[in-house]
Parts: structure tokens; sequence; C-alpha cells
DNA sequence: CCATAAACGAGACGGTACGTCTTGTCTTTCT
DNA sequence: AGAAAGACAAGACGTACCGTCTCGTTTATGG
């Protein structure tokens, strides 16, 4: 009588099989993209709802829940599919950072690069929405750090890992941490509104972490 | 789609005549600051309705309509309560950085019962759940900024000025700013999953913030 | 974890209490019902919708799920209304059968009556939905017949024993079973469309069961 | 609110050309016919769907939709192919009614035998579904009074039409309209709940209908 | 005896409605 | 007048089916 269920399922939800990935309708898939990316900008996350880009793009909201199970997957995968599409429109590399030999010059040029993604609202709608969503949801805050975060993060390592063999960073400093020290601040201020952003505030950053705030004793 | 609201209130909402403080109920009150934050610990805070904070106060909803705006505002209330309700029970100061002479050692001790903290649930969850929602909505992220964030920002401010005067810290030195080298690192790995927190991290963050990354000499 | 559930309750439906009818609005309760008759007769009742009746009565869905527990149940109370409405309206008795002295004459303008009224789309409709759905659901159809059917049966039974009285049906007879001799053909072939309705039709029934298929033999 | 559609088929919808009738799966049918069957007798009508059908079947949906146009057609085709298998199987006439020459003992004797195939949970299901969608939908009502019920009545038609001849039935009486006197009675209790079923409610119903309910002499 | 065209199983799709849940407002009743 | 209680309009949730539409895969002649 009952439908057959599998071990860890919840009751009255049937089993669903996995659905056949190699019928997927891909534009069925981008029009949802769209949709959910759209609708974050316009109308915000906590009022973007699956009716709503179900409705947008034209689309069963079956659809959506074959293929994802929340709003916040669909609106990560819309935003890691804008991020790869940068990428091939512009034909650039994924954004590495510079190594012209002068580091803090080459963190300085990142970081307001940074800055200004920061502040252009097709990024940042989605992204605030991701983190937010994130802090309140371990498994999906680390799909988004795994995703999204630690790519451009591994980016700094590199470079940091190229200035110690430089000699302009000690050898002793953990390249992983030391990034924080430039980042996080920023990271903090764009996510909680614990201050401005500025080039010159990111500026300073890099000095203070690359001199530390102690006195140079010699 | 989406309702625009006039300022105040839509049409057809009666403008009810702000309620009379002095008549309120510091029972209901109560009851519901220890509902919510119960709630949020035992369900997370996106499971946390308004209707089941009242229903397990023993009030109802309208009473939370009549004082609150928002589940995040009950919320917001209930933590600051709980705050200064700790103060009280405990009689401490509502703590302040040690000023034993050596920074380092301060800031590190500081740090990690800031780790310890972050760990209870009792404040994890709720904390947690205002800073995702002040994320996403910005009015809330600076009110939660302003009356919890800064005021112990502000600690950090007061005891790096504190070394400045005594040599410690450079005197062209930021305190503001400076203090995000090592307290936004370990937000972030708070709130996004972005990395382990222990002491051995908290303590790495203060040597490489005060001393630099960059070798002494050339 | 789980919503307290009473002992039949099946799994995940949560065990509402009984709402309290003394403050139900009698508002919707007339505009449900209108809306529901309005539907079924012009869209029919396999496509009349709770969405439907509640979007056209102006009324959220679940003041109709609190009320009523499906459809049917919906029309068949508007139906009853309906009915006990016109009798109100028309200041009638709810409609007797006359009592002339001259049986067959009195059964067939009872019946010519029952012929109008069976066309009357005001009446077919509802009841006619009413009569499918109570084919398939017998807890439904047992309510149909109990507050509908049954009362309309008795005055027959009435008038029948009062012809018994007066000698003009055997007394062997058993009135409830003798009224079905010529209500149940009309029943059938309005129900089935197993046959043309007419008063012609409705007069021949009477005076074939009064009189018999058999010859008379003295 | 409800879409018109042109003849054949509204814009956007291919215009299928008819099936190859002689290329037809006979194995699908079967199936078919057994699930819908099986269905309607396990779960009800109203919970057999199209899509269950096919499953249960083996079957794609599209194959179900191929030849019939909706869930009642093909229970109708499923309920016919059923009736003519029992005929072929038992290898008797298509039920005929017995010509004795005692009218009354052979109508109570064909009354009695329906009395037990209406309580035939085989015959009951899907016999009660048809008509319960005949009831609302009329184009398939007349379908089934045509294909099903009026097969049946035609046997008693031709019993009563040999009983006038011997003198038995009054010769104005119309035996179409006379057999309604005890067949639809017993119809209408079987559909519409309105009374129990019996033998000895079938035998009055004959005597009934064959001698009238008025007394022979005044 | 193979070529080919249909019917077929499977199932994704755009939709509609389901029945449930929560929101924020309103009303009733009690204190 | 504030509060508990809870009905109400609104609308999103996640599920079930609808009927349509591809996809390969049988299968069944007819060239």
């Amino acid at each position: 009588m009952a439908a057959q269920k599998s071990a860890q399922n919840s009751p009255g939800k049937i089993d669903h099989p996995a659905p056949n990935t190699t019928r997927r309708s891909e534009k069925s898939r981008r029009a949802i993209y769209d949709a959910a990316l759209a609708l974050v900008v316009e109308v915000g996350y906590p009022r973007t709802t699956i009716e709503g880009i179900a409705a947008r793009a034209g689309v069963g909201k079956q659809t959506i829940y074959r293929w994802w199970s929340s709003k916040a997957e669909v609106l990560m995968e819309a935003f890691l599919d804008l991020g790869e599409q940068s990428v091939r429109d512009s034909g650039l590399e994924p954004y590495a950072i510079p190594d012209t030999g002068d580091l803090a010059a080459d963190l300085k040029a990142v970081l307001r690069a940074t800055v200004d993604e920061l502040k252009d609202p097709r990024f940042e709608a989605p992204s605030r929405a991701l983190a937010a969503e994130g802090v309140v949801n371990e498994q999906l805050g680390r799909e988004f750090v795994t995703k999204l975060l630690e790519p451009s993060l591994q980016l700094y390592v590199d470079r940091l890992r190229s200035a110690q063999e430089a000699g302009d960073v000690r050898p002793e400093i953990d390249p992983r941490i030391a990034l924080e020290l430039f980042v996080s601040p920023l990271a903090q201020r764009w996510l909680q509104y614990t201050g401005p952003i500025s080039y010159e505030y990111t500026d300073t950053l890099v000095d203070y972490a690359l001199h530390g705030l102690a006195p140079r004793t010699r």
C-alpha cells in the first residue's frame, strides 16, 4: 500500500528515483538561473520564492524541485554559473593575482578590484544572500566556501608563497592564515556593515599586515 | 507582484497609536525572550516562527506584533537581554580586556575567551541567527553592529591605544583598523566556516598582526 | 520534535483543535456557499476547485479547510442552505404533498413539480454533482440521502399512509417501498440518462404503479 | 478561464495522425485493462490515476493517451471487456431472462441474480465508478447506458412482451417503462444507498409492480 | 531478410490544484 | 486598555497528476 521508501526517508515522502540527467532541459536550467539571479537583485533574497522563480522562468515548479532541493541551492548554482560565464565571456584567465615582484602593490591592486566587485549589485545581491544562508545552514555554508571562496583564497596562497621564495614574506608564515589578515577584515566590513569600504582602507590593511602593528626594532 | 508599502502603514492598515509602555506586561516580555532563545537553540532560526514563540510563551501573537516588528527584532532584544542578564548574574564587569603590560599576551587571552564563547551553544545559535539576518537586512545588520559588536570592539581600541602610549604599537596605526587584523579572521572562520578555530590559531593571528608578514630587515 | 497527534491521525497531519464555532465569520460562510454553487453551475463540478471557491468568495483557503473537509462537503452544505433559503424566501411550508383525496392526481402533481425542478439548472448542477460524488463515496452518499433525499421521500410515505387509511392503497403495502415504484424510475432516468423525462412519463408511472402491470381479474 | 479549443487541435498542438490500429500492442491493452480494474477495486476510482494505471501496467503514459481520452474511457472499455470475457469464459449465453411461463417467478429469479452481482466487488467497484462519472458527464453517461445498461434492459422488454402475448401483462402497457417499476428501485438503492438490498426486497418489488398498489376492487 | 516506420517504455516538461503552514491583521472576551 | 485566544485573507510551501513532448528501443510488416 505504501510506496517503497529508502532508509533515511521521513514518513510521507516518496522516494523518487534520481532523475535522468541526460534528458535535462538546458533551456529550462538557463531560464531558472536567470530568473533566480534577477529576482534576488530585484526583490531581495527573502522575497525570492521558488514559485516566483518558476513563474518568471516559465517553468513548472516540479522542474526546480526535480533538480534542486532549496532556493539556496538554486541560487548557489546560478551564481557559480554566472562566474563561469563571466570568465568565458571575458576570455580571460579566471582572474589570478598579478606577480610584478612588488607584493604590496599586487595585493593592493587585487583588493581594490575586490572592492569594486563587492559594490556591483549583480554580484552583491546573490553572494550576500548565499553568505547569509550559509551562516545559518552549515552544510550550505561549507559548500559556499568550497565552491566559491576557497578557490579565490588559493590565489592569495600562491602569491604569498611566491613572495616567500622572493624573501618578501618570512618563511615561517602560513600563507593560508596570512591572507586572512587583509581579506577577512574586508569581508567582515562588507558582510556585517562594521565599517566603510574604500581603496584607502584596503591599502591600509595591506600595509598593516605586511609590516605589523608593533614598532620595527633593529 | 511585491506589495510596495508606504512609510509607516499600507492602506487599509489602521494607524494604531503607539502602545502605552507603562502598562506593558513584564511577565510576557520575559516569556517571549525565553521562548525565542530556546526555539532558536532547539530548532534553528529559520524554523523559529512568531507563532511558535507566541505558543511557547503562552502569549497571544498580537502581543508580539504590538512590541516588535519582526522575529529578528525579538531575537535581538532577547539576546541583548541575555547578555545583560549574564553580566548582572555574574556580578563582573561587562568583560574588559586585561592590561598586564604584555600586549600580545593580553590579546591572546581575550581571543581565547572569545573562542570559548563562540562554541557555547547558548550564545552561538542566536548570535549566528542575528548575524545571518543582518547580512541580508542592512537596517538590522547595522543595529546588530551598533548594539552588540561595536561595544566589544571598542575595548580593543582602548587596549591598543594604551599599547600605543606604552610604545608597543606604532603611533601612526589606526586602532579601529588594527583590531580587525586579528578579530575579523576569527569572525570570518566562525561565521562562514572558512577554517577551524583554536587557541593556536588565534595566538598565531596575534603574532602575525603584531609583527607583520614581511621580514624585519632586508 | 513531532507535533502532538491524536490516536487515529495519519503521520504528518497535525491535530488541529476543533475551531471555535462561535467566532465563525457568517459573511465568509455565505460567500463560500455562493461561490461554490455559482462555480458548479458555471464550470461544472470536476472543474470546481477549492482554490477557485476561495478566490471567488474572497476568502483564504484555510477558512474553507477549517470548516469543511472536502469540496463535496462544502457543496452539500451550500445546497442544503440553498434549500432552506428557498423555503424561507417563499414563506411556504417546506413543500408537502397535497391531499385532495385523489391519490393519483396528487402524486402526478408532485411528480410534475419534481420534473420541473430537475430541469432547473440552479438545482440540477449541484444535486447532480452531489449524487455523483455520493455514488463513489459511501459516507457522503449516506449523508446526501439522510439530509436531502429521505426528508422528501418521507412526504410520500405520509401521503401513502393517508391513502391506505382512505382505502386507496392496499393495507399490506409498505409505503417506503411503494413510493419507489414511481420515484426511482424518474430518479434513474434523470441521474443516468436512461430515458427522457416528461409529464406524460411521470403520469404513466403513477398509473402503472397504482394499478399494476398484470390484468385486473375479478 | 477554460481554454477554448479549435476543432481538432489548439495552436501548438501537433495534429497526430490517427494511430494505426493494426500495430497496436495487444499485450499492453490487456495490461492496462487489468491495471485499471485492479486499481479501482483496490484504491477506489478517485485515487485511480492514469499515471498509476500506466505504472502498474508497465506501460508508458502515452500508450494510454494514444488510445483513450480519459481514465473513464479506459475503465469503460476495461469493464466491457471484463463482461465479454466472463461470457466467453463461462460459455453461457450473455445471460437472458428465463421464460418458464411464470412471469413473477422469472423476474424474481433474475433480480435475485442481479442482487448477487451488485454485491460482487469485482463488478461493484468499476460499475459504480462508471455510473458516478456518467452522472456528471453526460456524454459518458449516455455511452454507459447504451453499451452497458440498455442491452440488459432490453431483455426485460423482451420478457414483458412475451408476457403480454401470454396475457400476463395488460396489452396497453409499455414494457420499456414497465420494467423500470422493479429495476429502477433496485438501481437507486444500490447507487445512492437509499435502502438495503435483499431478495425479499426485490421479490416485493415484483409483486407490487405486477399487482399495483391500489386494491383490486372498490 | 532486412529496412523502416509505427508503437512502445520511459520520463522530463509546463501547468494546476492539492492540503498545510505561517504571516500580519482583526475581533472577541476576559481581567 | 492590555492581553490571550484564535479566526481571517493572503500566499508560499512541497507533492501529485495532468496531458504533451521528446527520447531511444522494440516489433512487425512490406519492399
